[in-house]
DNA sequence: TTCCTGTTGTATAC
DNA sequence: GTATACAACAGGAA
């Protein structure tokens, strides 16, 4: 029987290193590239009107590439396992090909998929070309359960040598395309699909493989650039991005992880002196790695209860505080002026992420990571489920960093590579007129000041939601107290996860004392500042 | 059990 | 720019 493939595109929204969709065209006398729009997505998937636009625009790219390659794509809307199984029997399907994804909803259709084929006597083709290497090598390697340490992720994956090498794109692609293509499978535009198009921001980062290549050659250009790169010495807030904004294209697959690894590698063996992991840019791939690794094994990774890597936290709950985060209104420029970037642009720099993460959670407003975890999956051209969950783990010290009492300053932090201010102008405008030593604090400045800077505290631009200085050492003891109020890791499988044993106390009887006396005192202001709070 | 390390804290002193 | 106190975490190696 003549090979008749579907190739389904989901992620790997691109045509190089696409070993599945090659092994889609291997000898086949058909081939169609699918994309299909599962309304999931629109209800469960908080995708912003600025990534969907980013989405459209990389499947107007992928329909263009595969023009190169005789072939077209065809855009599908409805559930996948209705669609699959109705194009199966129309196209006379042999093939199934796709991309392995590892999260949790991708898992469960894909499983259903796999069964309706089998029930259709489809054959179906998995590879694995989303991540570096297949993260199921990494557990295994690790012994079965994922690494929990970079350190330790760094170690097996050295076991397991470099990954494997970009694949050729297709040299041809056979497919059967109609008179009326556009009409039953061309890409929508945003309209078609109820969203306002004049909801979006400017477009500063298009969507799309062609992009995401250029965009890549651009950076590894940098060749001097590149070998210097340290990722906690970019800044936050520069008015031109200091990293390579490829997470979109990465995120997307518009950009082959594997591809931009070996570039690296290309460059780095050219160079003999060049920056290495965590800091470096193949570093950031494998932090990538990492959090895909430890989420597509750990149950309920993207939320509090019931995912075992995640500390338990009584985080508040204030929905006027998550609303006047979300909107850029704590008061806080550095703060605000991120949150607007976030939302107009779709990308905001890695430590600014930290910023307003540590801001929401542990540092000021104590409100769960889950929270600002929604607002960054609504928001972020890159977001992208495994990372989401575990940045946000990461900065509000539920998982992977403890040191809780590392809590950034909204006022300090930023002016350390913006002493001026200028990235709070741009995105804040009614502050620009601000003088420079009150605009990250511009509550402070007196009234005549405020007045001649055409922004009245308070009336123009909110005063600070909280007092950071007064709320951070109390959120430090309220970490500490939920630290202290952690199950014993200890104790037997048995006992494990009823949260009865607790973990011993300080050492010497002298810190006990000292210790027992800071947390009742600081109790204490806990339980005044409940009190004013109401 | 102890010791070391951990991408990216802040404020202060020199 | 670099060192240090702050008050002190967890995971993992030794």
């Amino acid at each position: 029987m003549a090979k008749r493939s579907i190739h389904w595109f989901r992620k790997g929204l691109r045509i190089h290193d696409n070993p599945s969709l090659i092994a889609a065209c291997e000898n086949a006398v058909d081939v169609k590239p699918i994309f299909i729009l599962d309304p999931w997505f629109s209800e469960n998937g908080n995708v912003g009107i600025n990534r969907w636009r980013f989405l459209l625009q990389t499947l107007l790219d992928l329909d263009a590439n595969l023009k190169k390659i005789n072939s077209r794509l065809f855009v599908i809307k409805g559930k996948p396992q209705e669609v699959l199984i109705d194009l199966f029997k129309k196209w006379n399907i042999t093939t199934l090909t796709y991309e392995l994804d590892t999260e949790p909803y991708a898992k469960l259709r894909d499983a259903d998929v796999d069964d309706l084929a089998r029930e259709c006597g489809v054959e179906v083709i998995r590879c694995v070309s989303h991540t570096l290497y297949d993260t199921k090598r990494i557990v295994d390697k690790n012994g079965g359960s994922a690494p929990l340490t970079y350190k330790r992720l760094q170690t097996v994956v050295s076991m397991l040598g470099l990954p494997p090498k970009p694949v050729a794109e297709p040299s041809k692609c056979p497919t059967a395309v109609s008179m009326n293509h556009d009409q039953h499978y061309g890409v929508p535009d945003l309209k078609s699909l109820h969203k306002n198009p004049n909801e979006c921001g400017p477009c500063l980062f298009p969507g799309g493989e062609t992009e995401a290549l250029s965009r890549l050659d651009r950076m590894m250009k940098k060749t001097n650039w590149v070998c210097t790169f340290e990722k906690p010495k970019t800044e936050p807030n520069s008015l031109q991005p200091s990293t390579t904004v490829l997470s979109p294209y990465l995120k997307f697959g518009c950009l082959s992880a594997r591809t931009m690894y070996h570039r690296l590698h290309e460059i780095y063996k050219q160079n003999k002196k060049h920056t290495a992991p965590p800091v470096s840019l193949e570093g950031q791939l494998l932090w990538r790695e990492f959090f895909y690794t430890v989420g597509s094994v750990t149950p309920n990774f993207d939320q509090m209860v019931d995912n075992p890597i995640c500390i338990q936290i009584p985080w508040d709950t204030n929905v006027e505080f998550l609303a006047a985060w979300k909107q850029g209104r704590t008061g806080y420029p550095f703060i605000d002026a991120i949150m607007t970037q976030l939302r107009e642009e779709g990308w905001i720099h890695h430590l600014a992420r930290h910023a307003v993460a540590c801001f929401l959670t542990r540092g000021d407003l104590y409100i769960s990571w889950e929270e600002g975890k929604k607002v960054f999956e609504e928001y972020l051209l890159d977001a992208d489920w495994s990372l989401n969950a575990a940045n946000w783990m990461w900065l509000s010290a539920s998982s992977f960093f403890y040191q809780y009492f590392r809590v950034y300053s909204p006022i300090a932090f930023g002016k350390k590579t913006d002493k001026d201010g200028s990235y709070i102008r741009k995105y804040l405008p009614v502050l620009k007129n601000m003088p420079t030593q009150y605009i990250y604090e511009p509550w402070t400045a007196p009234l005549k000041v405020q007045e001649k800077a055409g922004c009245i505290i308070g009336k123009d631009y909110p005063k600070p939601i909280v007092e950071h200085d007064k709320i951070r050492p109390i959120n430090i003891q309220r970490m500490a107290q939920a630290y202290k109020n952690r199950p014993d890791k200890s104790c037997s499988g048995e006992t494990k996860g009823k949260g009865q044993k607790r973990k011993p106390e300080l050492k010497t009887e002298e810190r006990n004392s000292k210790k027992a006396k800071t947390t009742s005192k600081t109790n204490k202001k806990i339980t005044d500042f409940m009190k004013e709070g109401k």
